[in-house]
DNA sequence: CGTGTGATTGACGCCTGTCAACGTCTGTGG
DNA sequence: CCACAGACGTTGACAGGCGTCAATCACACG
């Protein structure tokens, strides 16, 4: 509302960044582009929240989102990101369960809400849809798998080393190899699941090591193999 | 082969633990009858291995298997169970990806082997299929996510205790309140993700706090309710 | 300029992983 | 029938990784 001009159309996403509307016959094409509801989010706004139900999803048209679920004592533990062309929230909807993670715009994002009703007829009706939609899916329980195998044998260091890695093959780095994302201490220690101040002096390590470079939330790889050594990587 | 008796029919086993093929035609459902293999495995049979490019998924007739990941020093991360009804191994078959886990069997098991193909084109075919084994995979992914922020925040001690009643949900106890699965120190040990030495530790105090009762692998659930109030339950 | 949030650093100690030795049980082969 | 190997379970000793608490600093914002 805030622009008009933000509102995208799904063609364009498409063209963008390749969604998984690919898939879709011209005619459901325009089914989606009527029933989507499009919006501008600021840094903070809670897109959905655990426990809660959920009658739609969500395409993102630009921005960041973290997703997290809340444990112990309030603590988050963010389960991934989300960034431009990511659908979220279609998880509970197709297993027809409650929200079972929060989503919070990390950096200000537009997203387009699509009726859950919609994507169930979607995935009924159109059968290479559903594939690639079954796909994305189990790309993402394969992810989750190896995740909780990394926490539940590594060291916080090799993980710390590890989600660096990772942040880097998501979000990239610019032209002086500084990591485009700007992430709180706090935040990334809910990546790793280990205390804020382990984070921090962990880091203080790896840049005494000549491994990143820190100024404030900006984070510099410096030498990726290394940092690669140090994650145990064989994966 | 040991046994053609053995040869389980698929409108037998969806009356017996309705599985997902409930979603299907008559005449699928004797495609699917004449396509598939099903065989006998003994304990310690892998059926299939992490890395592996698989042709098929299975149908899980009787026994029990264990899916997990190999990690740090070929330490496995045991990541789920499968019991009778259960579906394995359609993860990297509709992902498209090499296998993610390996799959190896705990108690002797009668597996029905179908081929990939045949999943591929009844979630192409079949929107009622292919919507019930979305859900599944959906529910697999909050499964998932939940074991993530567990591993994550709670320490070793509540994770056994949580371990034990999630095998409780699972496997069931018997008259006699005894767990319904055998397993190793190593395998509890690889569950919770922790040394092998700590459980045991751990076993041995719930044992002294009356919470359990300990003969070899069998473990007698004495408290529930202190379990769960250990175990920081709250999901 | 006060307030609040986030970042840092130090001290301290417990939880856990590691190493090593030993006990137990089962199956195998002589 | 016994000896032995091998897998599994148990216990103790020990150190160090990592969480917790507390104090201080840095910085932005109203």
């Amino acid at each position: 509302m805030k622009n008009r001009d933000l509102i995208p159309f799904c063609e364009t996403c498409i063209n963008d960044f390749d969604t998984i509307f690919r898939h879709l016959t011209p005619e459901e094409h325009q089914k989606v582009n009527q029933e989507k509801v499009c919006n501008f989010y600021k840094r903070g706004n809670v897109i959905y929240h655990e426990g809660s139900r959920t009658n739609g999803f969500y395409c993102l048209n630009s921005g960041v989102l973290k997703i997290f679920k809340t444990g112990i004592d309030g603590r988050e533990q963010i389960i991934a990101f989300a960034k431009k062309g990511d659908l979220i929230g279609f998880r509970s909807i197709l297993s027809g369960e409650l929200a079972c993670s929060s989503a919070k715009v990390i950096e200000d994002a537009v997203l387009c809400f699509i009726p859950g009703e919609t994507l169930i007829s979607l995935v009924k009706t159109n059968g290479n849809f559903s594939l690639a939609m079954m796909q994305l899916t189990c790309k993402e329980l394969g992810v989750a798998n190896a995740y909780i195998t990394d926490i539940a044998q590594k060291t916080v260091r090799e993980r710390l080393a590890e989600v660096l890695l990772k942040l880097m093959d998501t979000f990239n780095l610019d032209d002086d190899n500084v990591l485009q994302v700007s992430l709180t201490r706090e935040e990334l220690s809910n990546i790793v699941g280990t205390a804020t101040e382990s984070v921090i002096r962990l880091l203080s390590e790896f840049k005494q090591d000549k491994l990143i470079d820190i100024n404030g939330r900006k984070i510099k790889i410096l030498d990726v193999k290394r940092l690669e050594k140090i994650s145990n990587a064989f994966n």
